[in-house]
RNA sequence: UCCUCCUUAGCUCAGUUGGUUAGAGCAUCUGACUGUUAAUCAGAGGGUCCAAAGUUCGAGUCUUUGAGGAGGAGCCA
């Protein structure tokens, strides 16, 4: 029977056969392979005695080979390893050739990010991109989990959406008329009624808007899926292309909106700590050792282990716009001019050097910010009873920024409706939206988290193009 | 889209004021090695200096344009 390299060690039996299938990480001394199969980032040491095996089956034993190993678990002679298999039988299933091997990644030496990303179809290998990648599965296990054992139903928002005014960013547009001859209108226009849809269709920038239709429905509802912005931001935040979730509940106020995302992002962290604690530490010990590099104020001020259970144990700081900005207005670099845009009053966006002095260096804890001004803010967020302010929520993160930005949704008929007229929104696209004020309206909130966000500040890595497997960005979409 | 920086061997990088045959470490190959852990030791091979144009007796080095990448800003998750 065929084992995997986590569940021997995770629970060996000396003395017994075993099959093994894997990776060669490295072939020592002629006798040690050092196998990987990617269900840990661990290697299972395999000793072979060299004087019983051909000469030229060894020299097929070349890094980045796919092998099949027989043989018995004992325990090891030499240090580093509690247990390894003495291999009876080798079998090379994928020869790696040194000549090509040497001209990628998969040799054996540190490689930089960047050249990682260039071959994003052997990264993987890696152990640095093993450990983000399992990390990555397990974070979205555990969004479901949570979401499921809390009474959460999770829904399937459309990805091909036909209205344009979700005013969440510039959208990809889908169709099917052959570009070089598009049908015109009498004006000259292109006429999408000849298109597949009979109209103008983009990739979805959000699901909200179908999803709260469905929590006034089933009550608790998340969608999780993919998520397309066209905007062209060049930044190590930014994907074209990334995972949201966002969950949506009816009869519940932006305090419980709050409270969910706390515990929720907690609750994932704390899942990962437990059950993803070798690919954390590697992950860890790789960070200490590329700021060895760096200038000490560049360094992060904790390991990574010790980040995230700063983050599980402690509660997030809760501050009002209107707070916010008289904290900033009374700070240090606010009044020696030292921020590139000064805090003057009330009403300004806050840039992301404000958040980040917030966050880093005010509160030094994740804080989630609420009660923006209205007039900053999207249409269908709830105004407040001083008509200036509406019930928005963003969790800002240290090195990350917004990782969650969320609102209680404007139940109103009459307000949502001349919100809409006052902020240009197509009422006529979003008649749907609108009726579901008509019907049983209730107090209903919900937000949405960048997932790659998440694992981003969950692997202590710098840039999301490393925490996808296949990144798109702007002038990017290889593989 | 804007600002700044980078592009030299498979990889990471050095290359002085513009000067003769462009260097190092790692990787690769060959040999040695029965307890290695990024194995070690000896030897060898390996270059369109991102591209094009220009200045110059002479350009890896200076100028212009272009391409690709990184960091920051804006937009946001």
């Amino acid at each position: 029977m065929k084992s995997t390299i986590a569940s021997i060690l995770s629970s060996p039996n000396l003395h017994q056969d075993y099959n093994v299938y894997g990776w060669v990480k490295a072939f020592r001394s002629n006798r040690f392979i050092a196998l990987n199969d990617g269900s840990t980032i661990k290697n299972l040491q395999c000793v072979v005695d060299f004087e019983n095996f051909d000469k030229s089956l060894l020299d097929q034993i070349t890094i980045g080979s796919a092998i099949k190993i027989f043989g018995v678990l004992k325990e090891s002679e030499g240090k580093g390893q509690s247990v390894e298999i003495e291999v009876s039988k080798v079998e090379v299933l994928g020869l790696a050739d040194t000549d090509e091997v040497k001209k990628t990644i998969l040799q054996p030496k540190r490689h930089s990010l960047e050249k990682l990303r260039e071959q994003a179809h052997l990264r993987v290998r890696t152990n640095t991109f093993g450990a983000i990648m399992r990390i990555r599965a397990k974070l979205s296990y555990a969004v479901h989990d949570y979401f499921n054992s809390n009474g959460f139903f999770y829904v399937n928002t459309p990805i091909i959406t036909g209205s344009d005014a979700e005013g969440a960013g510039e959208m990809f547009k889908v169709t099917n008329l052959n570009l070089k001859d598009t049908p015109k209108t009498t004006s000259g226009d292109i006429n999408f009624k000849e298109d597949f849809f009979g109209k103008e269709t983009n990739l979805t920038v959000s699901g909200q808007l179908e999803a709260e239709t469905y929590a006034l429905g089933l009550g608790n509802v998340y969608t999780f899926g993919p998520t397309f912005r066209a905007e062209n931001s060049n930044t190590s935040r930014h994907l074209a292309e990334f995972w949201m979730i966002e969950p949506e509940m009816a009869f519940c106020d932006l305090d419980g909106n709050m409270d969910l995302a706390e515990d929720f992002i907690k609750h994932v962290l704390s899942y990962i700590t437990e059950h993803c604690q070798d690919d954390l530490e590697f992950l860890e010990q790789r960070l200490l050792q590329e700021e060895k590099s760096k200038p000490e104020k560049d360094r992060s001020p904790m390991p990574l282990r010790e980040k995230l259970d700063f983050v599980i144990n402690n509660q997030f700081k809760r501050v009002s716009y209107t707070e916010a900005i008289d904290i900033l207005k009374n700070s240090k670099p606010n009044k020696k001019k030292k921020f590139d845009y000064v805090i003057e009053e009330w009403g300004a966006d806050l840039q992301s050097e404000h958040e980040r002095f917030l966050v880093e260096k005010h509160f030094k804890c994740p804080v989630i910010l609420f009660d923006y001004p209205a007039k900053i803010k999207a249409f269908y967020m709830r105004l407040n009873d001083d008509q200036k302010t509406v019930r928005a929520m963003d969790i800002l993160f240290p090195g990350i920024g917004e990782i969650v930005g969320g609102s209680q949704r404007e139940e109103r008929f009459d307000v949502l409706k001349s919100k809409m007229e006052e902020l240009n929104v197509d009422q006529d696209e979003l008649w749907w939206y609108l009726e579901t004020r008509k019907f049983g309206t209730c107090v209903h909130s919900g937000f949405g988290l960048g997932f790659e966000r998440l694992v981003l500040f969950a692997t202590g890595m710098g840039n999301i193009r490393d925490v996808i497997p296949y990144p798109r960005t702007p002038q990017n979409a290889d593989f």
